[in-house]
DNA sequence: ACTGTTCCTCAAATGGCTCTCAACGCAACC
DNA sequence: GGTTGCGTTGAGAGCCATTTGAGGAACAGT
């Protein structure tokens, strides 16, 4: 069972979330801010987090900063007011796993949360399967119809996230967040060289690319 | 299934309106006034809702101004007894998103409630289908039948802003404003050299159109 | 501690994708 | 028919991305 918590200051907002998630198969947490959630974390095993942004005490993004700090990756779907989101390519700098915006279409966020899911199972499972391709996360290695393929941690981190949202883009930004830390002062082309190093890899690889998208970042798709 | 919370004080018509929303696809809930409206808020999930300004105990203004000062940002859809400027400048001033002048055109409130729950959703779907084409915001691309079809970033944030609306005329300054932002200074005929080559990639699309309304600004047509 | 290895980061040169502009042709309105 | 606004095309500028090699931090073994 998927433990989903739920950190929104509005009460009733929270219970819907809460008995909509519970009703769905999912076990819901309820946390009423930021620093709430972290006591949750303590204590209890979480999968998913659903978050909104703007919360008295230590808001959404705070929230987002100290989880990744501390190293965790799971991912945070965060829940946005419409008039913060004045640009449309807002959306993709937002910096956490996915969002919504409010007000928030309930079955969209069951649709939501069982994408994420599949992430948060494929983290938990440590292993990832494309086609002949399986990344291995307790070997921090990738096989490609068998045969080893080396890679280096922080390779192997990209790939896997890139690979766990096949076809979702993923922000330069977002990569830099959770694979080097959200403060890191690393300099932003160190992923360009990486990606570089990954494609040279998987260079004859049949199952998949690392495409660019310029101005954006990069997006794992499936050749076929 | 939508869920359109309808507040009106008057019967008939509340049951008029319930009734054809109820024949067209939506859950309508009741309600005689403000305070009743607030009561089926508490209790369930409300994507829309269709609100008379005058009405005892608590009336249009006061639910919304209640309402968004709780946080909601549902689509709120007033309904004015006369075309009254001033109802017009006080409905926007406390965040209602539409508004319609009795006697009510029942073609007309669905029309509307279309509209509104087709902009609720796309907002957080992120994904427009038009027939076989189908556009995706978080993967940047853009299918028809399937088939992948190549587009810039800006050529893509054009079109589907110009899609998410559509039939909705997008002037050259709203569209400068938000794909190349309020300080832009790039040439204006830019933005005509995308929907050119909008245009030339769309060429044989059966599904829609970019139109030129001369003067003004573009839409996207549906091709039926 | 010294040395070597492993892994990651930085810098700089190169490359090439997008976007823009300019110029001309064309269509629509008066 | 003139004028104004729009369409189309090609080429260039600018910037973003890629690549490579060198340097450096972290770590382990001696």
């Amino acid at each position: 069972m998927f433990n989903v918590l739920v950190v929104e200051d509005d009460k009733e907002l929270r219970e819907l979330y809460c008995t909509v998630l519970s009703e769905n198969g999912y076990n819901s947490l309820p946390a009423s801010d930021g620093e709430a959630a972290l006591e949750v974390l303590d204590h209890q095993y979480v999968d998913i987090i659903i978050c909104d942004i703007m919360m008295p005490h230590m808001d959404g993004f705070a929230l987002t900063r100290a989880l990744r700090e501390a190293g965790f990756t799971l991912p945070i779907l965060m829940i946005t007011a419409k008039d913060s989101m004045n640009d449309k390519q807002e959306g993709f700098r937002v910096g956490t796993d996915d969002y919504m915006v409010k007000p928030i279409d309930i079955r969209e966020m069951l649709w939501r949360v069982a994408a994420l899911s599949r992430r948060a199972k494929i983290i938990n499972d440590r292993r990832l399967v494309l086609g002949s391709t399986v990344l291995d996360y307790d070997c921090m290695s990738a096989t490609v119809s068998g045969i080893d393929v080396p890679l280096y941690q922080k390779e192997f981190f990209l790939l896997y996230k890139l690979a766990s949202s096949i076809g979702r883009i993923f922000t330069r930004r977002q990569i830099m967040d959770e694979i080097w830390g959200m403060d890191s002062e690393a300099d932003p082309h160190t992923l360009e060289v990486h990606v570089s190093r990954l494609r040279e890899r998987f260079r004859d690889n049949p199952d998949f690319e690392i495409v660019t998208v310029r101005g954006l970042g990069y997006k794992v798709v499936g050749k076929s």
